[in-house]
RNA sequence: GGCCCCGUCGUCUAGCGGCCUAGGACAUUGGGCUUUCAUCCCAAAAAUCACGGGUUCGAAUCCCGUCGGGGUCACCA
């Protein structure tokens, strides 16, 4: 069934690639968003094309307030800027699909005229109640297209009456319907099995099926990528193509994301927000090519990569079918990477922003500044910078050895600090003044440093010792010593 | 349950009929460096390519079946 997929000769076509990402405002930002919008962007400028957003907001019960904005935010974050889209414009708007409601209707009613959609006068109440029986006698639930045999004049009073239809579509009986995937092949469906989908609601709105075909239409979409949750639909949509007599722009269906128990991935086992990665303090680049490594790999291999050179390299036609299960420990390492390969004045700033928004400024922009030098090659996240630094604003209140026994030893270790003067209070020389201090009491390095470590911070891992000193002070170190 | 999709180390993957005694990365384990932890370097363990049949001189790669997982079955997207 399954056809060579470089038959068809899109990828390379000549024609202005335009690609769309089309999220519903509903909530916060999903991880899956950003992973298929990060497809479209990349598609779209390695071939000088637009990328833009449409909202999805034909679910009036669904849609909610800032939703809209936080999706903006989540797409600058991550550094993939839309050409089109309801803030910025363009010209094929308006591109919130609330705003053309009459484009749909207007649609839909063309396809009612052609035989191709009906007027169905069905209450909820009904439609469950069908559904239910034939749950019942093991049927698929689907519409039993009470209202199809409706005559026109008996339509005209009802509507008269000021009833509101929903408009179905009319599937054809007894078709194959060949469909194609660009990552699977052809996928034939049988029309039998497949429901009487509403297009116009009774409120006056699109379902989805009906406004993503005429959007993608009017909006001159070239290739069109989204998940793999609409592979079932897809005959829906290609007959809409067919009756309204448009191209059906070819489909890249991106595997699902997945939990660690390989189900759809979802707030209550992974993490969807796209919050949470800044939460946590995951760089928006280590995220990108996190993401980018999902579904798709780099032609050499290579693990980490700019944006540059992902849309360098990245062809729609390479994507894979099978579902990734998100790997946290993956996307922590690359972060790591990206934090090491940042330039320490960057990584300072960055810290500054993480620190204001989620630590709510308790270390100083100069304290982050010495200490970057000595956390960079440490961090696999901005969340563990605490974890790190907090004793150079607090003086531990418990220590992770016991220092009783150690009493001497720490008193000994003050003395010999309390020569250095002020001007000479720094990293290398206490360092090498300790040693030659802890030879000569025929002490070894580890516990030596390890106890004069836990005194000073309370634990066992820490930065290095001497750099924290310095960073303390003279006063503070000797303070805590005593 | 019907329909559809998918199935290579624990995870992300390379692989497109012979270069595969299946390669890389994360994670894991061991070692080196080291005053802790990291970084860095080296090494190991880890997939009988879901299973069973074919096709072929030859299959992870092609075909069929089985099993397993997932998705979908709304006036939600």
């Amino acid at each position: 069934m399954t056809m060579p997929k470089k038959s068809r000769p899109h990828s390379s076509s000549t024609a202005v690639v335009r690609t769309r990402i089309a999220p519903s405002p509903t909530g916060m930002p999903h991880i899956g968003t950003l992973y298929q919008a990060l497809f479209d962007y990349a598609f779209a400028k390695r071939h000088k094309g637009s990328f833009l957003i449409r909202i999805e907001d034909t679910d009036q019960e669904r849609s909610v307030q800032g939703a809209e904005e936080a999706l903006y935010d989540a797409f600058d974050w991550l550094g993939i800027p839309e050409d089109e889209s309801p803030r910025k414009g363009g010209s094929v708007g308006p591109y919130r699909q609330s705003e053309r409601l009459d484009l749909y209707k207007q649609h839909a009613l063309e396809l009612v005229k052609k035989g191709h959609a009906y007027y169905c006068f069905c209450s909820k109440e009904r439609l469950e109640e069908v559904r239910k029986q034939q749950s019942a006698s093991k049927q698929v639930p689907m519409y039993d297209r009470h209202c199809l045999a409706l005559v026109s004049e008996e339509i005209q009073t009802r509507l008269d009456a000021g009833e509101k239809p929903v408009i179905r579509m009319k599937i054809p009986q007894g078709e194959k319907i060949v469909c194609r995937d660009e990552v699977r092949g052809d996928i034939v469906f049988d029309s039998n099995l497949i429901d009487d989908q509403v297009l116009l609601k009774s409120d006056g709105f699109p379902t989805y099926h009906l406004a993503v075909v005429v959007d993608d239409h009017f909006m001159k979409i070239s290739h069109i990528v989204r998940g793999e949750e609409w592979i079932s639909s897809l005959p829906k949509h290609k007959l809409l193509y067919d009756w309204f007599g448009w191209d059906m722009p070819p489909m890249y269906h991106t595997p699902l994301l997945r939990n660690p128990d390989k189900s759809k991935m979802s707030k209550r086992h992974g993490h969807t927000s796209v919050v949470w990665y800044q939460e946590h303090g995951i760089l928006p680049e280590a995220l990108r090519n996190f993401l980018a490594l999902l579904g798709w790999s780099h032609p050499k291999d290579a693990e980490i990569f700019s944006l540059d050179e992902f849309i360098s390299s990245f062809d729609l036609k390479d994507l894979k079918a099978v579902g990734p299960i998100f790997d946290p420990a993956k996307l922590e390492w690359m972060n790591g990477e990206y934090i090491r390969m940042l330039p320490v004045e960057e990584l300072a700033k960055r810290l500054q922003e993480y620190n204001e928004k989620f630590l709510k400024s308790v270390y100083s922009i100069e304290l982050i500044h010495k200490t970057v030098p000595l956390v960079q090659t440490r961090l696999k996240t901005f969340q563990e910078y605490d974890g790190y630094c907090h004793f150079f604003i607090e003086a531990p209140r418990s220590f992770e050895k016991d220092l009783t026994a150690e009493r001497d030893v720490i008193k000994s270790i003050a003395g010999v600090l309390e020569k250095f003067h002020e001007q000479e209070w720094q990293a290398e020389a206490l360092g090498t003044r300790l040693q030659t201090y802890a030879e000569k009491q025929n002490i070894p390095f580890k516990s030596f440093f390890m106890t004069l470590r836990v005194a000073l911070t309370g634990k066992k891992i820490t930065p290095p010792l001497n750099e924290s000193m310095e960073i303390l002070g003279k006063e503070e170190t000797l303070k805590r010593l005593k």
